[in-house]
RNA sequence: GCGCUCUUAGCUCAGCUGGAUAGAGCAAUAGCCUUCUAAGCUAUAGGCCGCUGGUUCGAGUCCAGCAGGGCGCACCA
C-alpha cells in the first residue's frame, strides 16, 4: 500500500511538472512514512518541503499543487490534506483496505513476498565455522540472522545463493588432527604429550573412537571411510574434518538451515585462484618484501597498516585465500554479495575489500556487503551460563535447541538488532506465557484455528472470495486496524530485506498478534449475526494466513494447537 | 593509544535511509474468565533519547568533541 501512495505522488509530479506548475526535475526521492499520530492520516509524505525551495514556493503551496493532481487516487483515498508545515496526509478508502484484504486471499502463500529483487543474483555467505568442533552459541545467531536474511532477500524477490566457506587444510585442522590422534592412543589434555594448542572437548574423543571402529562418515559435501590406523595423521585428518562437518550439518538442519554451497579454502589453493591473486597483487605494484615475508599494502586502501601475506614460512596469512575467495564470487556473477559474520572478525572487512580493489579488476569499493553480529550471553535464571559438558568451554547450538527448542532459539537469536548485543534468557525462551514473544505469537495463530473448529462446529465457515459488499461492514477501528495491519507485512518484508534487519519482522509479527489478540477481547467472532460473523471469520482467516506466512519467512513454525 | 560498534522509561529493547505530541513488552498499581484457548485483554504511572557543541524549516536519527560498555588491533583464523 505504501509503495501505491508513493506511485500516486510521483505520477502527480510528473502530471505537475508537465502542467509547468513545478518545474524542478529530477525531484528528491519520494519517501512515504506512517504517522505515528493516526490523526495525521494512513501514510503521510515530506515531499512538498523538501522540493519547496528548488521550487521557490512556500512547502504548502508545493503540496496545494500535487494534492490537485493527486485528486482521489482512483479511488484509493478518501481524502488528501495538507498539514502542518507542509505534510501530504493521505487517509486511504476503507474500500481500498477491504481490497486489500481480498488480495491476501488471492495470493495466498505468496502474500507478504514482494517483486522488488526482480530475481537478481545475491549470494550469502554465513556460519562458515571450521570444522573443529560443534557449533557454539555465537553461530548459532549467525545460522539465525543469515539464513533469515536469505529468507527474507527470497521473499522480496532476490535469487538467493547461501554459501559455507571452510578451511579443511591449516594449521587449525593440523591441531584437531593431534588431538584427535593423541585420544586415538589414550594421551590426555594433561599429559605432556599432549599436542600444543590441542582441542581438549570431549567431542575429540567421540571423534577417535568412531575413527578406530572403522566407521563412515558421510556430511553434506563428504563422505569419508575411517581407517582406524592411530599413526595416519592424514587419514585421520580427512576423517576428523568430515565428522565433524556431519556433526555441524546436524545441528543446522535440526536449526532447518541448509547451504547451497560449499567452498573449501583448500580448493582455492587446488585450482590456482590463490597463486592467481598473489600474482595479479604482484603485477599491479601493491606488494612489497620485507622481514623475508611478502606484504600488501592496503594503506593505500584505507587500512591502517599494511598486512603480511605470506609469512617468512613460505605459508600465506588466512586473508589471502579469503581475496581469492571473494574474486572467486566476483567471477561467479555476485554483483551482489552479503557476508554475515561475528562483529569480533570486523578487521577482516578492510583487509579482504582492500585486497579486492588492489586487484583492480572492476569490484566496486563497498562490495561485498557485511552484516555483523554482536555477542550472544546465555542467562538461566539470572546467571550467565559458560560451561558445556560436550565443548569444553562454550555453550553448543544443539544444547540450546535441545533445551528450548527450534522455534524459539531461532526467534530470539534474530529478535534483536544484528549489532546489539543480546542476552538469550532460557528460562524466558522456554516459558509458556505472554511474556515469551514466540509464544505471544504463535498463541494468536493457534487461537485463531480454535475458532475455525468452533465454528465449523456451529456450521460456520470463512466464505471463499466474497465480494466487497460482504466485508464492507467490517468498519470498527478495531477492524480496520487490523486490516491495515494485515496490508502492511509486503512492505515491512522489503524493509527487512533491504536493512538487512530481521528483528523488524519479529516486531511485526509481536503487533500483529497484539492487534489480534486485542481484537478477539472486544468482540465476539461467532455470533447471531451470521452476515458479520462470516465477515469476521474471513478477517481471521487472513490473519492467520498472514501470521504463518511472515512466521514461514522466519522459518518459524505456525501451530493450530497450543 | 588506534579502529569498529553500542548508550532511549526501574529492566530488556523498537524507533521505518532527518519529520508532526519519542513507542512496546516486562516489572509496579487498579481492573476483566457462567460466553469462540486468561499461553489473553483494559486502564494508570513511568523520559534532560549518555554529555556538549554544530549542520537546517525540523535532530533520538546526520557531523565533531567528550564520558562509559563491548569487540578488534599477529608473520592466528
Amino acid at each position: 500500500m505504501r509503495q501505491r501512495i508513493a506511485a500516486l505522488v510521483e505520477t502527480a509530479l510528473l502530471a505537475a511538472a508537465a502542467a509547468e506548475e513545478l518545474v524542478a526535475s529530477p525531484f528528491p526521492a519520494v519517501i512515504v512514512g506512517t504517522p505515528v499520530n493516526p490523526d495525521h492520516g494512513d501514510f503521510s509524505c515530506n515531499i512538498a518541503m523538501q522540493a519547496a525551495k528548488a521550487e521557490r514556493k512556500a512547502p504548502r503551496q508545493v503540496a496545494e499543487i500535487i494534492i490537485r493532481h493527486i485528486g482521489n487516487g482512483n479511488g484509493l483515498l478518501s481524502t488528501c490534506e495538507i498539514a502542518g508545515p507542509g505534510f501530504i496526509n493521505f487517509f486511504v478508502a476503507p474500500s481500498a483496505w477491504h481490497q486489500a484484504l481480498l488480495e491476501i486471499e488471492t495470493q495466498g502463500g505468496a502474500f507478504g513476498r514482494t517483486a522488488t529483487g526482480a530475481c537478481q543474483k545475491v549470494q550469502v555467505e554465513f556460519v562458515s565455522a571450521n570444522p573443529t568442533g560443534p557449533l557454539h552459541i555465537g553461530h548459532g545467531r549467525g545460522a539465525a540472522i543469515g539464513d533469515t536474511i536469505c529468507r527474507l532477500l527470497g521473499a522480496s524477490g532476490w535469487d538467493v545463493t547461501r554459501e559455507f566457506y571452510y578451511n579443511d587444510a591449516g594449521q587449525q585442522i593440523t591441531n584437531l588432527a593431534l588431538s584427535v590422534q593423541a585420544r586415538c592412543l589414550g594421551i590426555e589434555p594433561d599429559d605432556e604429550r599432549w599436542p600444543v594448542d590441542g582441542y581438549q572437548g570431549e567431542y575429540i574423543k567421540d571423534v577417535s573412537s568412531s575413527y578406530l571402529a572403522k566407521e563412515t562418515v558421510d556430511s553434506d559435501d563428504r563422505h569419508v571411510l575411517a581407517l582406524g590406523d592411530p599413526n595416519n595423521l592424514d587419514a585421520i585428518r580427512e576423517f576428523a574434518v568430515a565428522y565433524l562437518r556431519r556433526e555441524q550439518d546436524l545441528d543446522l538442519k535440526a536449526f532447518d538451515v541448509h547451504f547451497d554451497v560449499f567452498t573449501l579454502e583448500s580448493s582455492l589453493y587446488e585450482n590456482g585462484n590463490v597463486e592467481a591473486v598473489v600474482k595479479q597483487l604482484g603485477a599491479n605494484g601493491h606488494t612489497y618484501e620485507q622481514d623475508g615475508a611478502l606484504w600488501l599494502r592496503t594503506t593505500t586502501f584505507g587500512d591502517d597498516k599494511d598486512r603480511v601475506m605470506r609469512k617468512s614460512d613460505g605459508a600465506y596469512t588466512y586473508f589471502v585465500p579469503d581475496i581469492a575467495y571473494h574474486r572467486n564470487k566476483w567471477e561467479r556473477g555476485f554483483t551482489r554479495v552479503v557476508n554475515e559474520q561475528g562483529s569480533d572478525h570486523h578487521s577482516t572487512i578492510t583487509r579482504v575489500r582492500a585486497g579486492l580493489q588492489a586487484l583492480n579488476c572492476g569490484i566496486p569499493q563497498g562490495w561485498p556487503e557485511y552484516v555483523l553480529h554482536q555477542m550472544v550471553t546465555v542467562m538461566r535464571g539470572g546467571e550467565e551460563v559458560k560451561i558445556s559438558k560436550r565443548a569444553g568451554s562454550y555453550v553448543t547450538l544443539r544444547d540450546l535447541i535441545d533445551e528450548v527448542g527450534r522455534d524459539a532459539t531461532r526467534f530470539f537469536f534474530i529478535m534483536r538488532k544484528p549489532d546489539s548485543q543480546l542476552v538469550f534468557d532460557i528460562e524466558l525462551a522456554k516459558e509458556q506465557s505472554p511474556d515469551n514473544p514466540v509464544y505471544y505469537v504463535q498463541y494468536a495463530h493457534a487461537r485463531i484455528c480454535s475458532i475455525f473448529e468452533n465454528a465449523g462446529e456451529k456450521g460456520f465457515m470463512a466464505p471463499l472470495q466474497p465480494s466487497l459488499s460482504d466485508i464492507a461492514i467490517l468498519n470498527t477501528p478495531e477492524e480496520l486496524q487490523l486490516i491495515k495491519l494485515l496490508a502492511a507485512l509486503p512492505d515491512t518484508v522489503d524493509d527487512s530485506a533491504l536493512h538487512f534487519e530481521p528483528h523488524r519482522l519479529t516486531y511485526y509479527l509481536t503487533e500483529l498478534a497484539c492487534c489480534f489478540h486485542s481484537f478477539y477481547n472486544k468482540n465476539r467472532v461467532i455470533s447471531e449475526d451470521s452476515a458479520l460473523t462470516t465477515a469476521r471469520l474471513y478477517l481471521l482467516k487472513r490473519t492467520a494466513q498472514t501470521l504463518k506466512n511472515a512466521l514461514t519467512i522466519l522459518g518459524i513454525s505456525a501451530p493450530e494447537r497450543m
